[in-house]
Order: structure tokens, then C-alpha cells, then sequence
DNA sequence: TCGTTTAATTAACATTTGTCAATGATTTGG
DNA sequence: CCAAATCATTGACAAATGTTAATTAAACGA
């Protein structure tokens, strides 16, 4: 039992799947269409409609998945007492991206889903505001939500970047990377 | 002649867009359907397909008129010799997302659309890189790819908090802090 | 104001999307 | 291996989407 899921599932979504992401790599999810996908996975229309709702929905059950993983490593990095490590974070989710940049590539650039990048930015809000704080040094001011928003957004744009430019660093190379923008800004830098 | 399209275009054409406007701010464009749009705005369905292919065809001119503004205040802000006055450009663009609020808001949010953002960063891209290696103080390094993404999509992320807080802060007072996080990053500041 | 031009409506149509019951095929647990 | 359960396929269907030609209505220029 690789699987709890039934063997002709894992086999028609991982088809499903492959179409899908061959379908992302030339067009934007509001463009591929339920035929598209059956056709180009040779399986039934219909067989679609047993496991997603529509084209939105399978795409969110994708993002669901990685937003998991995600969800358990800031975790794993903040409940134990929060040693406020940012780097060794940092280098593991480069990595999940890594792991999973076909979709993760997609999702996170221009033909992309705002609404998978909030799910992100959301995570980090509930989870890290605290250690934020902390870190950064703020003193409390009434800007700490635009300086949330800026750096949260900002790493995103780097991960965008990195994964558009084919990964050519290790993500333990981005993680020291990001941490130092984060931390110091992106003049203290270079 | 208040526009150079028959008032009939205008009419209807408004008509649509308060239409998609009023239905943006509950559901992603994606759940909008053409009908929906025909139906509010009292008009035949027909007639919506006079003016755009579909929903997303729709909401790219929208989005169009609004990437048009925005290059026109970056381009008047580069083209004369560049005294890299970075404040009076970023008020500016500022006022701009305030005046085009109803869609800038969606647009930039989780129901919004990657592509607008895609198209934000190109412009600034193409049109002041230049400046930004002068800004920025950067020694011409490998990551300045990094710190460029880092930096534009911070600011646009600050961007969509500011208009999805309902604009609080006057244009002045965001672009003085933007400029402050671009160049000393957000430690600096508070 | 009048004729011309252009837009909006209407109604019919083809295509696509989403749903469903019946059937056939495969997996799983025993 | 067998039987029960689960899944995929098929074909039919309703609803939604997109297209079109003919007609009606409105705006424009002179």
C-alpha cells in the first residue's frame, strides 16, 4: 500500500496531472479547458468529474498539497520553542519548492494563482508575526504591516525568480540569500 | 466629443464594468460568468461578446487602461535626464492605484490576476533598471536579479495591503515609505 | 432635420461544459 | 482465488457558452 488511495486513482490523477502541467507550461489555467486535459491524458471526460469539480478546483487540490508540506515546515520551525533560526526554514522551503517546482513554477509566476500565493503569505502572517517582531527589530510601529507585506512579498518574488530561472543555486545558497535581504535589506547586501 | 467612442460603446461599456466591478468584490473572475455580467448590467448577452471575447478578455482591457497609466508616469519620470527623484514618482503611482481603486484592489489581491502583476514588474523592469543599479548602490553582482525581484514585488505587496486596508495613508506618506524600505530596507526604518 | 452609419437586440444555432444512470473493469480484503 | 467494493467508461442529457444573420434602435455628420 504505496498509497491509502486506490491504485486506478493514483493512476488517472497522476495522467490527469502530467496533462495538466504540460497544458500550464504553454497557457494560464483560465484557458485549459476539462476536454483538453481528458484528451491529452486519454482518459474519459466524465472520469474528470469523479475526483475534481472543475479545471479551479483540481488546480487548488494541487496547491493544497504543497501548501501542506509548507504548513509542516514552519511548523516543525516554530513550535519547538523557537530557536528563531531563520536559515535552516529558509533552506527547507526552497527545497519543497525544488521538490515540487513543476507546479510550484507555474502557481507562482505570471500565469499563476494570486489566491496560492496568499494562501503562503497567510501562513507566514499566523505562524511568524511573533518571531518577526523578534527579528527585525521593529519597534512597534504602526508600518509593521507594510513592512510584513514587503519583505513576505518580496521573498516571493525572489522565489518567482528562482524557480523561473531554472534553480541555478542550491536553496541553502537562496536561503542565505533571502535571510540577508530580509534582515539587512537589500543595500547592506551585494 | 468627451470620448472618441459612440456614446452607445460608452454607455454599455459602463455599464459591464460596474457590473463586474459590483461581482468582483465577492467572487474570483473565474466563478463570473458572461451571463451573470449580461444579466446585472441589463443588457443581452450578445452584446457582451460585441466588445470582448470573455471574461478574461474583459478584465485584461481593464487591466490594460490601468498598465497605460502606469507607463506613462514611469515614463515621464525617466525620460527627463532621470534625477532619479525616486519620492515624486512613486506619489504618483500611488495616486494612480487610489483613482483606479475598484480594480486596482481585485486585481492585486488573492481573486486578482498574476498577469497584471507580471506586467507592473516588466514596465519597471524595462524602464528603470538602469536607475535602480545607480539607486541601489549595488556592486554589479549575480543576485541583483534577486535583489530587483525582491524589491518590486515587496513594493507591490505593499502595495495591495495598502488598498485592501482601504487606503488609510495618503499617496505622499506611501510613497515616503516605500522609498524608505526600497533604499535602507525595512530595519532601518520603524 | 435627414440620410448614413454604427450599435444593440432578437432568435436561432453549434459547441462546450457539467451531470447522471447503467455497464464493464479493476482492485482490495478476506 | 472469490466476492464485494470501488473506479472508469459509455452514452445520453440539460445547461451554459459562444456565434451568427436579420431586425430594430440610436448616434453621428452634414
Amino acid at each position: 500500500m504505496p498509497n491509502n488511495e486506490d491504485r486506478r486513482v493514483r493512476k488517472t490523477k497522476k495522467l490527469m496531472t502530467d496533462a495538466l502541467a504540460q497544458l500550464l507550461m504553454e497557457k494560464p489555467l483560465s484557458a485549459i479547458s476539462v476536454r483538453e486535459i481528458a484528451e491529452l491524458a486519454d482518459i474519459n471526460r466524465g472520469t474528470f468529474y469523479l475526483h475534481y469539480r472543475d479545471i479551479y478546483d483540481m488546480a487548488r487540490q494541487l496547491q493544497d498539497e504543497i501548501i501542506e508540506k509548507f504548513n509542516r515546515i514552519v511548523d516543525s520551525h516554530t513550535s519547538r520553542e523557537s530557536t528563531n533560526e531563520l536559515f535552516p526554514l529558509l533552506t527547507e522551503l526552497f527545497g519543497l519548492l525544488s521538490e515540487n517546482a513543476r507546479f510550484a513554477q507555474v502557481m507562482v509566476g505570471k500565469n499563476g494563482d494570486a489566491a496560492f500565493l496568499d494562501k503562503l503569505k497567510n501562513i507566514v502572517r499566523e505562524k511568524c508575526l511573533a518571531d518577526a517582531h523578534k527579528m527585525l527589530n521593529i519597534k512597534n510601529s504602526g508600518d509593521f504591516e507594510y513592512f510584513y507585506n514587503y519583505i513576505v512579498s518580496g521573498c516571493l518574488g525572489v522565489c518567482h525568480a528562482w524557480l523561473a530561472g531554472g534553480m541555478k543555486e542550491s536553496p541553502a545558497q537562496m536561503a542565505e540569500l533571502v535571510e540577508r535581504m530580509m534582515l539587512h535589506g537589500v543595500r547592506a547586501v551585494s
